[in-house]
DNA sequence: TATTGTTATACTCTATAACTATA
DNA sequence: TATAGTTATAGAGTATAACAATA
């Protein structure tokens, strides 16, 4: 198939999209940075936002990471006082994982400054572009889990190997 | 401002757009790794492929990251057979990075696939939906870089720190 | 003097395996 | 026996600082 110099070829899409990627990962590390956080530890501490109190298997599974990953990251956590180890009522074994004050002020600054962000990069957009891109982008991460489950058996099922 | 359920607000777009992302990533990491590469050596890999041989103090730069890094990198690829250190015709401290018939095998082989990908993924699409998914993303990558050097300086200017 | 690449050191994220305390 | 979390160990990617050889 050909495509004209106006037109967006596939491959050119899929360029721009993994261009954008980059820069709003880069981007956004350095937001997390400046208030004394990594990706890795701010995304538990979203998980935490949205999920309430947990135990580190869950977010162990939520993160998708080992619970030996998990025990790192909460301990940095807890030392910078973002979250506290609480016992869990009804297993000694266990902890739930608990946003401090500061935790809390710390994840409403993100969702707060998530939307700003939102705003900035599609807030002037006519609200046809924004429609077909999301549904682009939608049906985009349908089909990637389809192959990638086609390929690689379902999530859940990942050990099998079966071909 | 209020978006109907079936309107997609700028905040629901940057999500899937964060999903698709995320999605993207683990898949292209699952890719490399079959190959007995890492995200980061792929990286350095496909600049050579772009550039040709060059000095690591260029890769350096091409990848945004320490020199010391790229020693690191280019080690684990002479080891991996996938690039050789030539020495430079006219500069006897430096390298010049060359892709092995292994390596060039190798990047040829991901151009591939990533077309394949490309087309899986955007192939089917309407032109229209393709031709404003790539102006939207176009869009928000220059709005990110715009806002990135308003906050953090011209990336060339990044040491200065100048308020 | 400035630049290219390396040695030394350290931090973050990640994993597996073996272990302890509980369930 | 199985699960929750930790200790031990290791590999990858990243950084800065000090140093060598060369420009």
């Amino acid at each position: 198939m050909k495509y004209a110099q106006h037109m967006a070829s596939p491959t050119d899409l899929f360029n721009w999209l993994l261009a954008l990627s980059d820069l709003l990962s880069k981007d956004m590390a350095i937001q997390f940075e400046r208030q004394g956080l990594t990706p890795a530890r701010t995304h538990l501490l979203w998980e935490l936002h949205q999920r309430g109190p947990v135990t580190q298997q869950t977010i162990a599974e939520a993160l998708d990471v080992s619970p030996r990953n998990v025990t790192s990251l909460v301990d940095a956590l807890v030392q910078s006082g973002h979250v506290r180890r609480e016992s869990h009522p009804g297993d000694r074994r266990a902890f739930l994982i608990t946003l401090t004050d500061q935790g809390a002020a710390a994840t409403a600054r993100m969702a707060r400054e998530h939307a700003e962000l939102a705003a900035e990069l599609f807030g002037a957009l006519p609200a046809d572009d924004r429609a077909a891109t999301e549904r682009v982008l939608r049906r985009a991460s349908e089909r990637l889990t389809e192959l990638f489950d086609t390929h690689y058996g379902r999530k859940d099922d990942h050990d099998h190997d079966d071909q």
